[in-house]
DNA sequence: CAGTGGTCTAGACCACCAG
DNA sequence: TGGTGGTCTAGACCACTGC
């Protein structure tokens, strides 16, 4: 909440008018704020003191910002468990928002040095690579990379790869997720990924890596996700772990 | 690894210019950079250009300002897995790198209404806080504060805190961490965490959030960490956990 | 085509840090 | 005290969006 302060710096007292607003729910959740032209009127500056305000807004995760189509109020966080491998659809209608799933490409492409690591593969094998947008409540948040075994998933570059990997995993093939592995990197979004996910280049995002066994131990697959940063809250309970694992296994 | 492009603006030039000296070593971790009027001149701009590209190479984590001090570049994060409460010297140590800890106030206090949650406490009940600095090869990268039941640990204000407070809790209450749980938020710095770190107000940050319980499944103490976003990589295993758990409870 | 943010210029004054 | 980044001004042109 935004307490009333002396501050000395203009960008702060912008910030805190915002902030506000927002509080108050005079502004709401995805609502468009006023132009950064409009703001430094507003505030009797210019925009450079304004975009400074409105960037600090950003890191906390107050606003965000659609690549030159304005600046929103930013929706709660989406509360997200990396270990915990359940459809994501269903993650999301659980805490009673709405998910759309876009692919944006599928195909077979060479391993990267990288992802031979991850994989556990030979140099040089092939892997399928599906990429998907993923927009919570008409926004888009999360661009994720999945990378297959092909052998693991003959022919599933010819499913709807727009629904549930983990359920077509499970019902086309009958692999189930067992242990999985993440890791968190705090980076910035450039090329491709600030491009779809409407950020300008630069811009931090929240990369989260996976690596998902299946229930004999063996690798099935990982996935690198592009996370807004502002859109999600990872919560990760080692107690929740144990009744997973006896849902997975029984 | 930056590469040869063509790129439109000055600002991603000089990202890859600096990011070329980076890669090939001429600049090594925790060196200096030279100042913005500097490389405002350099690269025959002004210091707002200068700036941007800066701060995108800090949402990347390839350099970390100190507030008024300078620019410098970002040495190898520390991976670190939340779930994982032993000794955080040790996990420092073994990737061979130097720990340092200077406590900044220990106290009790009457708990607010977030932590009367988290640890599950009555309103209005007291707490110790402990707030500690953490320095990773000389670098401040973590400012933690530690909120404990005072009822568990009696007179533990008194110890040395500079100290593990695993092994605290182990040898002189007989209290051993089980089960815990923690939460990851991207936020951004604001007062006494900013300035703590050395950090401009509004700068990104990692909130992570870790509550703990005994091996009785009793909650134990809870704490806050506010990490430098360029210092840490995240990584969490699920088989791993079971290993702890061995180790934990036999 | 009007309006948006993205990028950039060429300065200025300030608080703070280090020598 | 000289140099650093922090903050701020008052503009400009551009690429792109959305009507």
């Amino acid at each position: 909440m935004a307490t009333i302060e002396r501050n000395t710096t203009l960008a702060a007292q912008i910030r805190q008018s915002l902030e506000m607003q927002i509080d108050s729910k005079l502004l709401q959740p995805g609502v468009k704020l006023p132009s950064e032209r409009e703001l430094s009127e507003l505030f009797d500056t210019t925009r450079t003191t304004v975009k400074e305000a409105l960037l600090a807004m950003e890191a906390e995760g107050r606003v965000y910002c659609e690549d030159r189509r304005g600046w929103f109020v930013a929706p709660p966080r989406l509360i997200y468990n990396p270990l915990y491998r359940s459809p994501f659809h269903q993650i999301v209608t659980e805490q009673k928002r709405q998910l759309e799933t876009l692919v944006l490409s599928s195909r077979t492409i060479v391993a990267t040095p990288t992802l031979c690591q991850e994989l556990a593969l030979p140099t040089l094998s092939r892997v399928n690579e599906v990429t998907r947008l993923r927009k919570l409540d008409g926004r888009v948040v999360l661009l994720a990379r999945h990378y297959l075994k092909p052998e693991r998933f003959p022919g599933i570059l010819e499913h709807d790869l727009s629904q549930s990997l983990t359920t077509l995993y499970e019902q086309q093939y009958g692999v189930r997720y067992g242990r999985s592995r993440f890791e968190i990197n705090p980076t910035a979004a450039w090329g491709e990924v600030a491009q779809a996910l409407m950020l300008t280049e630069g811009s931090p995002i929240l990369l989260i890596s996976c690596v998902n066994y299946d229930q004999h131990g063996e690798i099935i697959d990982c996935d690198h996700e592009y996370w807004r940063h502002d859109a999600v809250r990872i919560l990760v309970d080692s107690q929740e772990l144990e009744r997973m694992k006896a849902n997975t296994l029984l």
